[in-house]
DNA sequence: CTAAATAGTGCTGCATATTGCACTTTTAAT
DNA sequence: ATTAAAAGTGCAATATGCAGCACTATTTAG
């Protein structure tokens, strides 16, 4: 999708901000290595239980902002 | 899961807001109306890609933010 | 350069998300 | 109370996400 890249790159640049290998996320997410690996490299359109349980243990959350304003949270 | 509840209040709230039924909706996103009904009845788990079909057409888009710091954007 | 660690990929079985259809339930309007 | 619109649900087919395994490629250290 349009801006699926930046989700990926925002999680893949917060992973290795906090020096985390996808192994290591893999284990502390519950989430399949192979399943982050295909997301990570763009593979992937990953459920939301995926992706929560992804950015949870990067210290994120999924939120929705609206487009046009700048009103967010 | 843990704020899944959230997303789909806020979903659901914004499309009443915009008067948009679920039909339209499924209509202008093209994700299914079988597929909406049961995501916003809180039975789905939704890839990204559905998730961003209906929030685009509300919007609004998936975005991630940090869980402790306020600031995000 | 070599070796180890980390990341990416093909194959595969299993689980489940997506979807349409037909129907029931609920809500809103008169 | 009737009726129509909107929302919710069971069933079933199809598509695809999840995951492990084994392997290759790339990056990082020495």
């Amino acid at each position: 999708m349009l801006h699926f890249e930046e989700l990926i790159k925002t999680i893949k640049e917060r992973r290795e901000m906090l020096q985390v290998t996808q192994e290591t996320l893999a284990e502390l997410s519950g989430v399949g290595l192979r399943t982050l690996k295909q997301f990570e490299s763009g593979k992937g359109n990953p459920t939301l239980q995926t992706l929560q349980k992804i950015t949870d243990v990067l210290g994120m959350e999924v939120s929705l902002k609206l487009k046009n304003a700048s009103r967010n949270k």
